[in-house]
DNA sequence: TCCTTTAAGTTGACGTTGTCAATATTGACA
DNA sequence: TGTCAATATTGACAACGTCAACTTAAAGGA
């Protein structure tokens, strides 16, 4: 038996990040210690502030990365270029809803002020390079005035994130929402990508 | 000096709720801990376990009570009943919205699964109440077909709901929503409820 | 090859938290 | 007056984040 554990880790940083992430999805953001992790990971509880300043760098760390997934998922459904304006907007609402309903821990943590530092620069880069994309094809589509595209783009990104939050909160589960969360989420998009809805028959 | 501390605290229920919502406002959701609120009644820290089960039963609780201020706060505004039918749809919005920015932590407290219980039959009839008086405010104004009120109330309740958590994140204010909080709301509902907004000049 | 430096991991401690069991106090009611 | 149930206290426990002191090992220069 010459594989004992050696005591450098050799990559211990990538290997937190993992186990974290794996404690996220199993027990949600209260679950994801530093504790916990080290026990996962096999390291005793505070060789991780070697890599990590505190909690709360390690599950921004840990945010960033998620955040990153969600802006390549985006990407990659946009890499074809012959998608409609359309389908291109509501891209951006469908993969972060998606991805919510498939990991609602790590969705949630996301948001978790608190757990998160959400002025870190790495994180904040992120969310304005998915937040600068969105934009930028609501500007190409000309769906409205320059100057409402701001406004346009803001709306799009707290309408989604707002029906995924109340959603994941259990709100529209039990009694309103009896089409299932995607229908709903693209009747909404349709409604606001397509004016014409007032009034309809 | 016969005024000591009496052993039986006598509103001891309701003061636990008072000075947890000024831990609130003061510290942040984090910072409402039973024997913080405990040390502000000038109790042992194990009193309150007498009047509620746990943290989240407190916390539900004091959920509860904010909730119904919003409420009240809501009906208050729609009891004027000349208002033209889109004020009274914002008015679910501004009352939200302004509460939100009043009260950042409250509004942080209300969503905050793992402290509050969402399923908690009192704080669910809150919530449902306030749903069902916007969904009812948006059938009687005949803004969208009767098929897709619903659809319309989900929507108008994500939108607030999403800008006022992202906001409360700090997400546009520091870059891109250069035009404060209320006025970029109050346009993004004029685009809601005005679906002539496609390619104004 | 040996010695030093330094990054990385361990151990043990401290203060804080939620919760529970055991105990004490009090007010109300018989 | 005596008893009981509600209410409050005390003390304990385990888990947590964090820190300081220590140990280990790897790397690099002499």
């Amino acid at each position: 038996m010459k594989t004992k554990q050696p005591f450098h880790h050799g990559s211990l940083k990538q290997a937190l990040l993992d186990a974290s992430g794996a404690l996220l999805d199993q027990q949600g953001p209260e679950g994801v210690t530093i504790r916990a992790i080290a026990r996962e990971v096999g390291v005793s509880h505070a060789a991780p502030v070697n890599h990590y300043k505190d909690r709360e760098a390690l599950l921004t760390a840990l945010a960033t990365v998620l955040f990153k997934d969600i802006l390549a998922s985006v990407q990659e459904k946009l890499s074809d270029k012959n998608l409609p304006a359309s389908t291109r907007i509501s891209a951006f609402a469908i993969v972060l809803f998606e991805y919510a309903m498939a990991y609602p821990n790590r969705y949630r943590l996301l948001w978790h002020t608190g757990l998160v530092n959400h002025d870190d620069p790495e994180l904040l880069d992120v969310m304005d390079q998915f937040y600068n994309a969105c934009r930028a094809e609501i500007a190409g589509a000309g769906l409205c005035s320059e100057q409402d595209t701001e406004t346009y783009a803001i709306a799009l990104w707290s309408l989604v994130h707002g029906y995924t939050d109340l959603r994941l909160t259990g709100m529209f589960e039990a009694k309103n929402d009896t089409i299932s969360g995607r229908p709903r989420l693209e009747a909404m998009l349709d409604m606001f990508l397509n004016p014409s809805h007032a009034k309809s028959p």
